[in-house]
DNA sequence: CTGAAAGCGCTAACAG
DNA sequence: CTGTTAGCGCTTTCAG
């Protein structure tokens, strides 16, 4: 107690150290140090009574301080939008695995998605030196990262591309998903199609936008403005904007939606409604197949996108020279009835 | 670069260090510690041309180094079972909000349900000297824990108990939750009703059994073996336990489930069977009110689950002297269809 | 096979 | 207001 005194407050509660160890056991700091990480060359009985000096004192080796001395921290950082979004789960689960097999822990936060909380979330990150980063980003300007990269941070983007710099990225086809959606659509008879998406800022929302554009503009249908509605995913902005479409004076037939949370509110609004509307989402959601009817959806593989972003992580930490580049993981259109419901026969 | 030509690789990609920007401003190592910390007594000149070296060396402080001599990591770790499960999104999202709140990083794994796992990522999180710890359980014995624990990691259990050993935990009241659902379906004239739950070595399952149990004592009807089952969340056993209690000679006319992932997959092996059979689910579920009929659900706070144990964490590691305690989150019913359905009239 | 010494980058304590 | 010194707990280096 004596000797500590000169911490106000113990530091880490007092923690036995290798030199405790060492002393204990009456060996040589290194010594413990190789037992501690199973380096050669230490007799078994030295081992041992080291060993049993560990358990004695409950001794845990100090990261923090291992770290410092070796320069990387076994540790990525992975900034989301939101950790309570069910798209998330499975793409944090998926890098979570990658890291894992690679020895690493994962620390994540959400962006909320405000570019400042994103990058004061990176750059926390970065100040804990976490030797890698991915990034869902919320804004448009990474070029704060450049010289977190060039000091050696492997950075891959997920789900969006990075802004203003070059980096790796791994994306789901958004533009062809939306696309094929559209020609579903279109292909049961349906020649007003509304879009709700995202917020215009957002890469995604954009992407999925112009695909449905695309696919319209391919099968020589006109957009009407009062058609799409870009905003913020809150349910009442979106439930005005299926009312407002459906009460127009030409009404939609059939709605494509943006993402999974528009989805489902959507859903919500058109059970209320009187017609069938038809319905092609963004992003598969559970029980999808369970409503009547079943919701026709454009699936992302979200652990894929995970798993892919994280092991182009981890082949740069281990030195891999590529230069940075996209990879598009493709959507799945499903089937489920809500996409194949005819437009109404009376007009 | 001569001078760390010593590091045969580079550490951190050779960033530059509080003396480098000393060196470069022309001031001493304190005066930019002063800086980079915002602490009072530096001349805004002063200031000014330390800013000017950061910035025009790219310089971020090094946070392992910063720990090391603190003695605090302003990081808490949060192991649950799986980052993929829809029920722990709002509980990662509300710990998350906490801990930030207090300027703390989340660092997070999944445990698998694999006690192993749990202890593995727990003791690396203490390594790692994270300053708490939030826990949802695999294993029933944390006594690896004891060490840690005294040497001054706090320690929150979340959603089930730690095992032999004294700790704080904050829980879903699962027993009244179910021991409630139970008695709604009772209320609605059923007497043969199923439990189809999660693996008896989980606490919450346990619980949850217990209170239907009690309701069915509390009726004064019997539970029937074959109405019980306890298992894997896997479809597939979900599934046969449905099929079997339903083709019994006295099958029973109500099922609660246990959990979200047992819901899902029964309420999947009912929208295929001919008779309506009644349904409570433990946990709620994303469009439940939209399948026919609703789900009728007890709703555990998820959100509430989180913010009360990463509050109470933070009080601990802000030197709260409180004995460790329990605190139990209520659960409530919502009624939405499915758990009124009556026992069909013929028997 | 083992250990002593140096130092990772930072902050605490104390001197100017 | 500013700078110097020591040292956090570990790994690296090099000498026994």
């Amino acid at each position: 107690m004596a000797d500590t005194a000169r911490h106000p407050e113990p530091r880490y509660g007092n923690r036995p150290t290798m030199k405790d160890v060492a002393a204990r056991a009456g060996v040589g700091l290194k010594t413990v140090s190789r037992v501690v990480n199973a380096e050669p060359g230490v007799t078994p009985d030295t081992e041992r009574r080291v060993q049993e000096a560990i358990d004695a004192l409950g001794f845990r080796r100090n990261d923090s301080a291992r770290v410092l001395r070796k320069g990387r921290t076994a540790s990525i950082g992975l900034v989301l939008e939101d950790l309570a979004d069910p798209f998330y789960g499975p793409l944090n689960r998926a890098i979570e695995e990658v890291a894992r097999a690679h020895g690493a822990l994962l620390i994540n936060g959400s962006s909320a998605e405000d570019p400042d909380r994103e990058q004061e979330l990176v750059l926390a990150l970065c100040a804990r030196r976490v030797d890698g980063l991915i990034i869902i980003p919320a804004g448009h300007d990474h070029r704060y990262l450049e010289p977190e990269i060039k000091a050696g941070v492997a950075t891959v983007f997920v789900d969006r591309p990075a802004g203003r710099i070059e980096a790796d990225a791994v994306l789901s086809d958004s533009f062809g998903g939306a696309r094929s959606g559209t020609a579903h659509l279109v292909a049961h008879g349906h020649r007003r199609i509304g879009f709700i998406g995202d917020q215009p800022r957002i890469h995604t929302a954009v992407e999925r936008l112009g695909g449905y554009r695309a696919a319209m503009a391919e099968a020589g249908l006109p957009v009407e403005d009062s058609w799409v509605s870009l905003g913020t995913t809150v349910p009442e902005r979106v439930h005005e904007a299926v009312v407002s479409m459906l009460k127009a004076p030409e009404p939609v037939t059939a709605i494509l939606t943006g993402n999974n949370r528009v989805t489902v509110t959507v859903v919500r609004a058109l059970a209320a409604h009187e017609r069938p509307v038809a319905l092609v989402g963004f992003d598969d959601i559970e029980l999808a197949d369970l409503l009547n009817p079943g919701v026709t959806v454009i699936a992302q593989d979200a652990a894929t996108l995970g798993r892919t972003a994280a092991e182009r992580l981890f082949r740069r930490l281990d030195g891999a020279p590529e230069a940075p580049g996209q990879v598009v993981v493709p959507t799945r259109l499903i089937a489920r009835g809500s996409g194949e419901l005819p437009p109404p026969a009376d007009r």
